[in-house]
DNA sequence: ATGTAATTTCAGAAATTACTGAAAATTTGG
DNA sequence: CCAAATTTTCAGTAATTTCTGAAATTACAT
């Protein structure tokens, strides 16, 4: 399979940011070349289109299988598998999100709680210092919680409050949301 | 130097992360290391509390004053330098958020903008998958711009408002129906 | 200025991660 | 059930990243 130029930048793109991502080279191009495909791919597409072994596709697409971002589709008629990834780029989003908060922050919030279990081992700073950081994770993963439960228009609302945000959290203000609505203002 | 257990056990644990931050295991433990301790450690003091080199040292030292995460502290009648990380976990988070941004993101909203510049390509819909991901990327990233200017007690409102978000954004009150519109997803 | 302490640089070694081709395993159509 | 098609696994190799010790550089005290 032969890649459009625009498609080509793109994938190479994804490709040099992999590694940012902590991701592969390979992986961030298969992820890449799926996005921008019209319609779902094959291994042996994927393989052609970005130059790569077969076996490497196959590592590949498992991974991204793992990190829930692309999905398996079957064609009618054809006997290969089918690759794609969400066509609402919200949900991807959310994937992303929730996926290195597995990776990335549960992990550490169980260490610093199993640390703070083990009771008080006469290092005062040290304790201190895990239980705060403990508290400020937990402070946001409960806002990611929030957000989390949102459906897309109400989050895109919140996303795009722009500078209203301030004037929703005016210093003093009662939580009531209905004051809030009456007092609404032109910036 | 040596470790007290929990400094112990919180510096491997940040090590073993590294990898999953982006970062590697030494710069992980380096910075654990200074985070947990309550004084400024000078290099000396991290080489030998962590078993690594000299050389070592000083350049995953260097790595985390790229990433703006370490601060050289003078202290008086030492010759040698001394780091800290900032007091205040806020700054921090401030400070990740700011700097993944700039590493993660920034360099790819360029690029898809840099892509929609050169023009239709007659690739429809990579054109159009490209100019939806901008568009994502950026609401996402003003939204960052709005939460950034918050000074850190209106900050821990919003992250503590919880269920009464919700009210916030109760259905039918769409306070920017222009841009949500525009950016709605395709079902 | 000179000598010493402290830090940084850097080439090569060590460790880790990514990739491939071949073979094994699985799936599918008949 | 077989045979062909397809996918996965894996051992070996390649590429990349991390780490070290030695040398170079910089900072400081006298």
């Amino acid at each position: 399979m032969t890649l459009t130029p625009l498609q080509q930048k793109f994938v190479l793109h994804f490709g040099e940011m992999g590694s940012r991502w902590g991701i592969n080279r390979t992986v961030g191009q298969i992820y890449a070349l799926l996005f921008i495909s019209a319609d779902p791919l094959n291994a042996d597409q994927i393989t052609s289109g970005l130059g790569i072994s077969r076996s490497n596709t196959s590592m590949g697409l498992k991974e991204l299988q793992a990190w829930n971002l692309v999905r398996l589709r079957h064609i009618q008629g054809e006997r290969k598998d089918h690759f794609t990834t969400p066509d609402d780029l919200w949900e991807i989003v959310r994937i992303l999100v929730e996926e290195r908060k597995k990776r990335e922050i549960d992990p550490t919030l169980t260490k610093l709680r199993e640390l703070e279990m083990n009771g008080p081992m006469g290092d005062d700073y040290a304790e201190a210092r895990i239980s705060e950081l403990r508290e400020l994770i937990e402070m946001l993963t409960g806002f990611y919680d929030e957000m989390e439960k949102l459906e897309t228009d109400r989050l895109i609302q919140l996303l795009t409050l722009g500078n209203k945000l301030r004037n929703f959290l005016a210093k003093g203000r009662d939580l009531n949301p209905f004051l809030s609505a009456k007092t609404k203002s032109a910036k």
